[in-house]
DNA sequence: TAGCTTTGATGCTATAAAACATACAGATCA
DNA sequence: TGATCTGTATGTTTTATAGCATCAAAGCTA
């Protein structure tokens, strides 16, 4: 799909939103020899909760989700991620292991740069870590938040607040309802802290409300104020 | 309690662990002009969800609780806070208004240090990002994890972890056992995700199972052993 | 193609925890 | 001193959601 020839790392690096893109051109010129690609299938674990940080990985294709395992192995979906977002960089900055697995949704591809770069090279930037900061303070106010909301909304309004979620991070298909994200409803219930039966029963309720069609993993928000709504009064 | 000239600011950058421990000799020497100390009666807010951060406030004496409110203004504790640890950070370095509210817990004092010695200085400097990157980094693990237990623990189980984890935070008196913090049963509750009659009830369960004894908002733990196993298996 | 496995759908039952209702002791206050 | 309030305690009822069981459809694979 992609290699290490046809990517570049002009992507990366010439994105103002980019992490690296505050880097000297020296930097960049380094961070040109730690950086590679690799090609995931569908169902590959990028890693494991536990596992030691590889490098800072960014997903360049695909999607995956990021979950910890909890009481009795069931699994919390933390966050998803979507092309050039940066996973697992948590555990690399603070020289922990991960918290947390990376499973590909689909067939992906992500680009490893080294430990030793983003730690003796990237942080000694303070605009680099000022960007890591940002990253970190953004996270962390949304694992509160849904802390809070995964604690105290009743079914109906976390699985609302997901398919928000969903939307808002991949988007829709051209016909601007059909969620670009093609979930199980197991990984549906994970993410919003229920039961797949759960999940499956309260779509199903939602479709008869209107609030979104389903075909198969093929969900539409019809009517997404009201989805709000149920959102936030439960 | 302290003010301005007894307290000097010796505590805070000769301490190893400390945020400024490794500014050079002249940004220390300027942070002395953006530091200022102000003290709190029980019970006083320090600042609200919402509001914009006045600084970097560090907790020089006294406990803080740091809570956000959800459903219906039903309050979940986040964390809370000890002498010398950093509160409202977060929203500071990211220039973001604070999404938690903090209320001192008993008479406290607190420093705080000027946002633009901190986003115009410290932040310039990499070995003070990098030690704020560290703090996001643990703060994003904990609440990473607290998601997951808050979530899927039952009601025995999150109080238990709550109470390991205030006895972690703050410690024991001198007989080894008694917690060196004493809350309302309501604010035991909001930590622990459950009604306040529940912390009451499950409470006086294990001190009848001998696990903890308690005397009004005196707890003792008799079990630590027996306590962590509950907390991990419910 | 048939057989097996996985995923989705739906009904029923069990149960953990919320919600509600008192009650009481100790503060606080007029 | 009595009155009111606040925090703690405990019993009862209600309900949201987990847990199970069954079945159908869809996807795989041998």
């Amino acid at each position: 799909m992609y290699n290490n020839t046809d990517f570049g790392i002009k992507d990366i690096v010439d994105n103002p939103k980019s992490l690296f893109y505050l880097l000297t051109p020296e930097e960049k010129e380094e961070l040109q020899h730690h950086i590679s690609l690799s090609n995931y299938r569908r169902n590959e674990f990028i890693f494991k909760e536990g596992d030691k940080p590889t490098g800072l990985i960014i997903l360049i294709d695909g999607k995956v989700k990021i979950y910890k395992e909890g009481v009795g192995g069931r699994e919390q979906i933390i966050r998803m991620a979507k092309p050039l977002g940066v996973i697992g960089y948590r555990a690399l900055v603070s020289s922990d292991n991960h918290i947390a697995s990376a499973l590909t949704l689909e067939e992906s591809v992500i680009c490893t740069i080294s430990t030793e770069f983003i730690m003796n090279r990237a942080l000694k930037n303070s605009d680099f870590s000022f960007k890591i900061i940002q990253k970190l303070a953004r996270e962390l106010a949304f694992s509160n938040g849904r802390m809070v909301t995964l604690t105290q909304k009743h079914i109906r309004g976390r699985l609302a607040e997901s398919l928000i979620l969903l939307k808002d991070k991949y988007g829709v298909e051209n016909d601007g309802t059909t969620l670009r994200v093609y979930l199980s409803r197991e990984d549906i219930a994970n993410l919003s802290n229920m039961t797949t039966s759960n999940a499956i029963r309260t779509l199903s309720t939602f479709a008869s409300e209107r609030l979104i069609a389903i075909d198969g993993r093929k969900i539409k928000v019809l009517d997404a104020n009201r989805l709000d709504r149920v959102s936030k009064l439960g």
